[in-house]
DNA sequence: CTGAAAGCGCTAACAC
DNA sequence: GTGTTAGCGCTTTCAG
């Protein structure tokens, strides 16, 4: 049955007009005291009372359209089923299939979350932790992890139950969902190398997100796994994920006339800038230099060419994420742990003719 | 002065711990009663109580790190500074820059947003707005409007502040704040008449959404305002504002072999199906056909060739929503207004050769 | 101007 | 099994 519509109901038979059942209300049309009405309405309590009465208690609920009030349950209970996500900026497409993965699984359990963006500001961060701390959410899953992060290292080691979400902190007891990037950043070389590459350029993402370094150490890896030279040159630092970070990176490697023939940028943005920087200088893609990205953000299949890049599960890395905390709440002292999901390439080049080196 | 690090606090002078402090315990240490500190924390009661006194209290609070508890406040007042904020599907890039405009104006007067996805289940919408209901909420920002829309109508029409952004209901007493699709249209109609264009086929949105009607209407309005045939051949309804439904349509055009040069596509999704179509059976653009879209999504700009489309002001449609919603909390009996902002061109196409017709 | 007392709606000891 | 009582933390009459 749908809860009735709202502000129209002719109202309950008890004697007020508009209001919301209560509790007291139920007891009352159920003739029993409100502690019974409540032991039965809550399943977990719920054989603590007479079968029928319970019945009574449930049924006199349901035509009277009564609806618990959470924030008195709160008040009492210093609970509220439902946790904090705290996004870095939700106009980044990233994110946005994370809080949905992290929403289905917890709305399967009847727990809520509250979404903050905190635009990458860490005072607006400590603040909304603070607000929601005091709203009495349950935990945490932060997307906004830095590599060192002090705020978040105290508010896990004061034991509020947190996780991370895509990125990771340095210090590692804190459970996390992030992908394989590593691994991700494994195949992408791979695929580099059996197009025939040898000169591989790595724009690379903040060092102080998991993401950046992560992605920048396997690449080093994947050179010496592939017996190619670790240049310096073929390396630049972004300090943003951003276009034009990637723009302004690729640029000057024309300017300083580094010789390569790919880039793997280390997420899609850069990808684009790097797209950007190529076009500007009339070189062709990926004719000239072939490009592999990082997250297959919306659209990019779009681009021109289409980019190829790896693919990062961010719904399942968000459900992954509720679930891991909402396993914390239910067993706070279990160990810890964290998980890593596969990363997959998206090829869309394959037909591209070889490279010319 | 930053607020005390979450869960390392050394604890206040008061006996107790690590919990966080009470209004009772501020009120012991500045020796005064609970009622007292409560006057002179909160602004609105703070003149009644004598200058020294409160301003003791606040500096009791202050040391104490002392926070308002929300819950016990809302319990209290049956308020909760907080708005709903209702959003078909956050992965679709449009609707994260309006969340961004309605969080930073109700942000900066101590509001809050919950922020629900429906994923377009009026079932999800309906049991979101009972919780958030539930708990308080003050009033609503709907992104889901339908022209015919019950549930909104009702919750409106039972004294509940609701606010309309983006899509508004055809029963316009409720306020909301819509982009001036008419507007847009017409520029864009203009832009391509001016171009040389005069077979214009419009891919229409969902027709039980106002932005899908207006557009339309807009569409057969410019047609007669520059004495171009209304054909209904040159018109197709999509159902969902989604790629594949756009690319249907313009593959549906060409195989009933209608003749036309220009698409106004209904928004930068349709237009994108469009391209696909287009690409599909080898036409160019703009080469054969011009295409304008409607949002001025991101990177539709690195499109080839970049889409030239409508822009709409979404993060200020957010912003101008939360004031209109606030002003209504303040004044509910003030007559409710609509807002219409007006759309812009983003032309990425000027340089095009002319049309051959 | 300040204190006392009540109560928002609910749950958790503790009786019976 | 059920009722009684108390109280979560706050605001708001009502006295004084």
């Amino acid at each position: 049955m749908p809860p009735p519509p709202p502000g129209t109901e002719p109202g309950p038979r008890t004697a007020s007009v508009a209001r919301r059942p209560t509790l007291k209300d139920v007891a009352g049309e159920a003739g029993v005291h409100p502690a019974t009405a409540s032991r039965a309405l809550n399943p977990g309590t719920r054989h603590l009372v007479n079968d029928e009465t319970a019945q009574r208690v449930l049924q006199v609920a349901d035509t009277l359209g009564y609806q618990p009030n959470p924030i008195a349950r709160s008040l009492k209970t210093a609970r509220s089923a439902s946790i904090g996500l705290v996004i870095p900026d939700l106009t980044n497409p990233l994110f946005p299939p994370i809080v949905r993965g992290i929403e289905d699984v917890l709305g399967g359990v009847g727990y809520n979350a509250w979404i903050v963006n905190t635009d990458n500001d860490p005072a607006r961060e400590t603040a909304a932790v603070e607000s929601l701390r005091s709203r009495s959410v349950e935990g945490f899953v932060f997307a906004t992890g830095r590599l060192h992060h002090p705020f978040i290292e105290r508010l896990a080691a004061g034991g509020t139950p947190t996780v991370l979400v895509n990125r990771r902190l340095a210090v590692s007891d804190i459970p996390s969902v992030t992908g394989d990037d590593a691994g991700g950043v494994a195949i992408a070389m791979r695929h580099l190398v059996d197009l025939g590459h040898r000169r591989i350029v790595h724009l690379a993402g903040p060092q102080d997100l998991s993401t950046g370094v992560n992605r920048l150490r396997a690449f080093r890896q994947a050179l010496e796994d592939h017996g190619l030279e670790d240049s310096p040159a073929r390396l630049k630092l972004c300090s943003a994920w951003a276009e034009s970070a990637g723009a302004k990176a690729v640029t000057e490697l024309l300017d300083d006339g580094v010789e390569f023939t790919a880039v793997l940028a280390g997420n899609d943005l850069l990808a684009l800038g790097c797209y950007d920087a190529l076009a500007g200088r009339g070189l062709s893609c990926p004719g000239d230099v072939s490009v592999v990205g990082f997250n297959d953000m919306p659209f990019v299949d779009k681009l021109s060419p289409p980019l190829t890049t790896v693919r990062i599960p961010h719904y399942e890395l968000g459900a992954e994420a509720a679930h891991l905390l909402l396993e914390r709440l239910r067993a706070p002292d279990r160990t810890t742990r964290s998980i890593l999901l596969p990363l997959t390439l998206v090829d869309r080049q394959s037909t591209a003719p070889p490279r010319l080196l």
